[in-house]
DNA sequence: GCCGTTTTCGGCCCGACTGTTTTCAGTCG
């Protein structure tokens, strides 16, 4: 069964081959359109099932067809009519930056070239110094773009991007003055993983700033360098792209950079339509001929009369029809945020003792937290059962005193593969929450796991269902289960879902939490810290929980300690 | 191929940088 993104994937496939066919710009175009919807859609499947994937922005009767048959058979049959006409093999000599469709036509149809394989052997051979148009720092550009896309990782989880995307600031704040600086692209709409690092900044010493820039030490090497605009290299392939403008211009600037591509593409057609062209460069009024500059994005909005966007939306979905008629949703923000449910501390695999934990909470500002040491599990070595809950009780009431926090006692208790959980009810009974996950036997089929999860939900003691799909993003795709039959038990039952925020997780991610939400489920932003500095990753769930478009009412660690112990009550009363 | 707060037909974002060029096509974001 393919994922949304494999999906994505296929239709970009398609509109590759089909530029390459020679159809029309704006029909390849319209498959690319469809591909950032399906991206941020709900999982397709399920509105195949439902005939709801015509709804879809972008997605018309063609493109809906090539999708029923992606869900159905993986495959589709314009894909097959275009492989007749290009391998498959030669997508990947698109992966080499530098050569375009146009390009890897031309090598396919005039030099057979039809992989990286070939492209490679070609080179060597020198079969390609004839070619017009095509010097010798191309063919050396190529050689390295080959190097880059055999190097090449996939594209990079969000914190760690952000890691790299601070050390690079660091550098540039060394150099030439700056004015403003922000990061922009997939790291400001806290999209799960970055493909490139984009920062932007003013400064009235753009060439001084864009020289500097390019002679970081970690750059592998220079792509681009103009005199506003440059790409550098890092090993291992991530791109970094630093634009330069004049302050009066940052509004503009950040706007512009900040995308989504599709965001800004339908902003600009708006903007057309009432005759305004929208560039980095400002809004120029094609009636007047005035150019309209702002110093912040929200004048951006503003000039083309709407609401501001929050970044975290600007994905092209329906966002500007949104803003238009004001009807944006008011977006959950760190600062609404009281508490923590998801900590681990010394009592099981955590780093750092229960009351470093407690005091890092307490200085975040927190009202209340909870430690949710695992349960002892399968083999777990320092899992906690009754007696150690019992012993852990103390030293949490000392801290939760010494520090002036509320801290609650919770456990991460494991689902079984039965659906089971691993500590008795009149174990549980005695907890503040509960935090119900799965971390064993993830292989099960779709059904035994969906069975699983909503037998988890319909315990009266769980609170929350953590990290609900078990993706990682260093092991694991997660298991499979029906959203819709969980969410819905989640909704029916008063459980949570989370949001985990550990770097390895951002799990709900976004398009599943919007769909949680659409069933009326609450949520909860957790840290999942194993350690005191990983407290912040309730960050990344925040980033997440806006992506999914959560205000304050959504999410149950936004509520007060008394409501939160409420919905723990309802639950256990109503059972 | 998709879409509509002037349109169900006639439109469809915008600009920077590179290489190989005497004016621009291709690529990229």
């Amino acid at each position: 069964m393919l994922s949304n993104t494999e999906i994505a994937k296929k239709l970009l496939e398609i509109r590759t081959l089909m530029e390459m066919a020679g159809e029309s710009f704006y029909k390849y175009m319209a498959y690319e359109k469809a591909a950032a919807s399906v991206e941020n859609a709900p999982p397709l499947r399920d509105l195949v099932a439902a005939g709801e994937h015509l709804k879809l922005p972008g997605v018309g009767k063609s493109i809906g067809a090539a999708i029923e048959q992606l869900v159905t058979s993986g495959g589709a049959e314009q894909l097959d009519l275009l492989y007749q006409r290009f391998p498959p093999s030669l997508i990947e000599v698109l992966g080499v930056s530098g050569i375009g469709t146009k390009t890897a036509a031309m090598l396919f149809t005039e030099y057979g070239i039809a992989s990286l394989a070939d492209l490679e052997a070609a080179i060597a051979a020198g079969t390609l110094t004839s070619v017009p148009r095509l010097g010798s720092k191309t063919i050396e550009n190529w050689k390295r773009g080959i190097l880059a896309y055999k190097g090449r990782q996939r594209r990079t989880p969000l914190p760690q991007a952000l890691a790299i995307a601070r050390q690079v600031v660091a550098h540039l704040q060394a150099g030439p003055p700056l004015e403003r600086l922000a990061f922009a692209g997939s790291l400001r709409r806290a999209e799960v993983t970055v493909g490139d690092i984009d920062i932007v900044c003013t400064s009235q010493h753009a060439a001084d700033v864009i020289g500097h820039f390019a002679q970081w030490p970690r750059a592998e090497a220079v792509l681009a360098e103009g005199p506003t605009k440059a790409s550098i290299w890092l090993s291992g392939g991530l791109q970094i792209d630093l634009r330069v403008l004049p302050d009066h211009l940052y509004g503009n600037l950040l706007q512009h950079f900040t995308g989504s591509r599709e965001h800004n593409i339908k902003l600009r057609e708006y903007a057309v339509r009432r005759n305004l062209r929208v560039s980095e460069n400002g809004i120029l009024n094609l009636e007047n001929g005035e150019v309209i500059t702002c110093t912040d994005e929200e004048g951006v909005y503003a000039a083309l009369g709407m609401q501001f966007i929050p970044p975290e939306l600007r994905s092209g979905l329906d966002e500007i029809e949104l803003a238009r008629a004001r009807t944006l949703p008011v977006l959950i923000q760190s600062a609404d945020l009281r508490g923590d449910f998801h900590m681990h501390t010394t009592w099981s695999d955590g780093d750092d003792t229960l009351e470093a934990m407690t005091a890092a909470a307490a200085a975040r500002g927190y009202e209340y937290h909870a430690i949710s040491d695992h349960s002892r599990g399968r083999a777990r070595r320092f899992g906690m059962g009754a007696d150690e809950l019992r012993r852990q009780r103390e030293e949490i009431a000392a801290a939760s005193a010494r520090y002036g926090i509320r801290t609650l006692q919770a456990s991460e208790v494991d689902i079984l593969p039965d659906g089971s959980l691993d500590l008795d009810d009149d174990v549980l009974a005695e907890l503040d929450v509960v935090v119900a996950s799965v971390h064993t036997a993830t292989s099960q089929s779709r059904e035994q796991m969906t069975e699983r999860l909503i037998r988890a939900c319909q315990n009266r003691y769980v609170t929350i269902l953590g990290h609900p799909t078990g993706r990682r993003f260093d092991s694991s795709r997660g298991y499979e289960f029906d959203y819709d039959a969980v969410f819905a038990a989640a909704a029916r039952t008063g459980t949570a879902l989370e949001i985990d925020g550990q770097a390895a997780r951002l799990d709900l991610p976004a398009p599943l939490a919007r769909l949680a939400k659409s069933y009326g489920v609450t949520l909860a932003l957790d840290s999942d810290a194993h350690r005191t500095g990983d407290l912040a990753a309730i960050e990344f769930a925040v980033g997440q929980a806006r992506r999914a478009g959560l205000g304050k009412a959504d999410v149950l660690n936004a509520r007060s300690l008394d409501d939160v112990l409420a919905f723990v009550a309802r639950k256990r009363n109503a059972a």
